[in-house]
DNA sequence: AGTAATAATTGATCCAGATCAAGTCGCCCT
DNA sequence: AGGGCGACTTGATCTGGATCAATTATTACT
């Protein structure tokens, strides 16, 4: 049963253009005073690739969004294993209210750009505002959907699996619905490094290395530079992600 | 820097000892009228160890909480791999509000006692109870944090972290922090079989069993029946699951 | 252009955990 | 008591991905 790619929730679909604040949390919320506030208290900050936004046991003075770029959260064992825990694209949610320390690394994998809003008079506004705090209820289910998905992927998947899988969601994240139903020569830029993607499956680098040219070999994908991926055939892709057809949720 | 184990957040602290509903979501919202609505919404319903009490896919009629028993949430792929995604204790939510279908499958591991909500109804005072929100979006970042340290065992833990690592949490939920910091001597029970462990961590039974009686051997635990544990010295436990010594959240 | 630094590939070998295959234990049932 | 079934253990072997070790692109900097 081969169904055409579908994708369960395109965040960028949540962002309304006219709204000055472009991110999912308070985007939604176009209620002219409590924008206002949100407007006052916001500041921009653009982190450079590599950089360290935020390591884990430092306070949180700030939560905020990523306007551009891409960003990870992370945990490191004493010995230097490494797991990437959230991969944080535009429109992503960084910090948990009323969290003092982080608990996680967070890092700038490209250039990123953050909008910031302090901790507490964040915390504070969250409290007055019910569909501020429904806002991120939606958000965290949602992070913990692909938190679930993503533990499926660690704990069972085969390497060639989880290297497909990576490159689906990517995929869907970049791209509208649209765009990948149409596709027959879907490409994208693959913002992470092999290590980045090694940390992210749990996997080495490596491995990743060569099921990504494996993949190219069996003609799945081909690569135009060593980061931006051409995906011939959808479906073909889909298919060695070990997920269902119709994969994603019901909603 | 060998610190005394520390329990992040033990949901049992959560529960108000005068509110007849058992569980987190809606048990610190102890305010009379809401309360009375909930109460005559409720229903419970026991399920045997084994039964299936959602199928992923299945129209969500209720959402509700986990009153006693052990359930778990988990994901099958085509060819039958498993991976548990979820590990459902007293207090614990089942079902996402606002999901039409379930996306994972639920079942009772030993016999099961939920209190349930139909789902409208709950959705519909959800929207009208800014504290159930904000109680339940706790709950949401609480299981997203679990769910990130899991993945880290997934990812990079090797089969004896991964075993240590299971018989802490299950030890940390079934007790209290005062009763671990004195254990010299903690027992608990295991309600889970080879097999769920087993996909629990992303591993095979045969390599639970093995790692089991290794840990046995070593005189980390001792077992009194097959799932009845008894730790001798909880801090050698500890050094066994890679985690840092002062382990979990900074709140 | 040349050189250093970083990212990626590729090869050879190894090993933790999977797989396959018998057992054994404990428990319910008549 | 015995038999049957599910849960668990234990052993032998295999293998996917890790590890170790060079190269070979890329990119960034003078």
């Amino acid at each position: 049963m081969q169904a055409t790619p579908q994708i369960s929730q395109n965040k960028k679909a949540d962002s309304c253009a006219d709204c000055p604040i472009q991110h999912r949390a308070v985007c939604a919320y176009c209620e002219k005073t409590e924008l206002l506030m949100l407007e006052a208290m916001k500041s921009y900050k653009t982190y450079n690739a590599g950089e360290t936004i935020i390591m884990a046991g430092d306070e949180m003075e700030f939560v905020g969004s990523v306007v551009t770029g891409v960003a990870s959260l992370s945990q490191t064992m004493e010995d230097g294993r490494r797991q990437m825990v959230g991969l944080l694209l535009p429109s992503d949610f960084v910090g948990r209210p009323g969290r003092e320390y982080a608990a996680f690394d967070v890092e700038a994998t490209t250039s990123v750009t953050l909008c910031k809003f302090a901790r507490r008079p964040f915390e504070k506004m969250l409290e007055q505002t019910p569909r501020l705090r429904e806002r991120m209820l939606e958000m965290a289910l949602d992070e913990l959907d692909a938190a679930r998905e993503w533990m499926l992927l660690l704990g069972r998947k085969t390497a060639r699996e989880k290297i497909s899988s990576l490159l689906m969601i990517i995929a869907k994240r970049q791209n509208t619905l649209v765009q990948i139903e149409q596709a027959s020569n879907l490409k994208f830029e693959l913002s992470l490094t092999r290590e980045a993607m090694a940390d992210y499956l749990g996997l080495t680098l490596e491995t990743v290395s060569r099921q990504i040219n494996a993949l190219k070999k069996d003609g799945v994908i081909s690569l135009e530079k060593k980061r931006h991926v051409v995906v011939k055939d959808v479906n073909r892709l889909l298919n060695e992600t070990g997920d269902d057809a119709d994969g994603g949720y019901f909603t």
